[in-house]
DNA sequence: TGATTGTTGATAGTATTACTATTATATTTG
DNA sequence: CAAATATAATAGTAATACTATCAACAATCA
């Protein structure tokens, strides 16, 4: 089933690069050369330039597949997003129990992505690592809502809204599915992130899955009253 | 009593700033700006030069209170949590059931930040409007770890701490209080934020305060309960 | 086959950013 | 009044974030 996933080809809003990555070598280099970049020195430090000289290429011609490194970084969140929504689809397929559904979607947004061996160009648990420490920075620009117009932010929505059905499903009564499924996807990064830099804003002890059993836990019990 | 909280003066670690810009008229008048024009174009494409002329200064002598925008983001999120937590302590004084002062205590870490009319040269509105979109760029950097180190998150875990308490003393077995409470001031900020550009993601109607009313739901279920 | 088109690499150039350094002048303090 | 300090003005540097041009090569189409 890992293999098979792994073949898919998520789909990304074709407006955020200026020639699809996916459509060339030199555009796949891009996109393996950013994640491995942009996990070790950071969003901020890093450029096209140094992503050039990392995968023997140029600016120039990087220059041609993305407007610039904000682009990139929005191709590389809205690639995880439909990827995550693809697992999530198929880890609660044949589940009958909405609970029991709720509880697999839960699993499924907050746990730690492993090695999932798929051999791609894209490595699943560096970008799991940019998506905890970058992502955010892909939507609080000034430019948010003119990029949100453009659907650029399409994928992220499905997500919350397929996982905020299930809720209502369980409890069609409850007013705050969308909140409490941006929550727990948000809050997971950065229970994620605290743990690794600032681990006195969190419980979470390295190695146990704390943050799992924490949000599902939230989740239910917030669900099932009111 | 709010004006008597608009005279403290809230502590930031002086490791953060080079010179204190509370010392001098040209270092409020840094502060304020420096409010205005990130709340207005954004902390990307705020620079000191255009602060420099915003405030009729230069930016040799802001970089004299200064290293770099990046410390002056630390000193106006340090500035914020401190303030923050003065406010707790001092909505929550003299309420002796812990269950009303958690109330209270999520409240004020989530309602919308209203005009105190304290008329200092902090606007806490358009600071509060900074801190929704920009104060988890202050510590989602390479620099984390040195920061952490010399001090500069100590007033946001203080406040994590101070609330966690709260939440012990209703539930001494509840395992998660840390999670608990920085999930809901972080999320209560992305919440906001999704209000006003990606509603998708939320619930929230404009004018009414489900934001805070959500939370309070999901912190008292999770205490309770377990 | 030969002409056309598209892709990449190489090089160069510009405006802006993020600083640092120097000096003159004004203000405060001792 | 002298000394120290703060600020403004100016200039300069290295890096960043691009844009433009052109040559080399491959693919393709007529």
């Amino acid at each position: 089933m890992l293999e098979l996933l792994s073949r898919v080809n998520v789909q990304v809003n074709d407006n955020i690069y200026l020639k699809n990555p996916e459509s060339s070598e030199l555009g796949r280099k891009i996109i393996a050369g950013s994640i491995d970049l942009i996990d070790s020195i950071g969003f901020e430090c890093f450029t096209f330039r140094k992503l050039g000289q990392e995968i023997n290429s140029t600016e120039a011609s990087i220059y041609r597949y993305f407007e610039n490194k904000h682009k990139l970084l929005l191709y590389l969140t809205s690639w995880y997003w439909g990827w995550l929504e693809y697992r999530l689809v198929f880890q609660t397929a044949n589940i009958g129990s909405p609970v029991e559904r709720l509880e697999k979607a839960i699993t499924t947004l907050t746990e730690q992505v492993e090695d999932d061996n798929s051999f791609t160009h894209i490595n699943k648990v560096k970008l799991y690592h940019i998506l905890i420490a970058e992502s955010s920075k892909a939507y609080l620009t000034k430019s948010v809502d003119a990029e949100n117009q453009e659907g650029f932010f399409a994928g992220y929505k499905k997500l919350v809204d397929r996982v905020s059905a299930i809720i209502l499903e369980i409890n069609p009564t409850y007013k705050y599915p969308h909140m409490l499924v941006s929550t727990v996807i948000e809050g997971a990064h950065h229970q994620r992130y605290f743990a690794e830099h600032l681990p006195r804003l969190t419980d979470s002890i390295e190695g146990e899955d704390s943050i799992t059993e924490f949000y599902k836990n939230v989740v239910l019990n917030a669900v099932k009253t009111q």
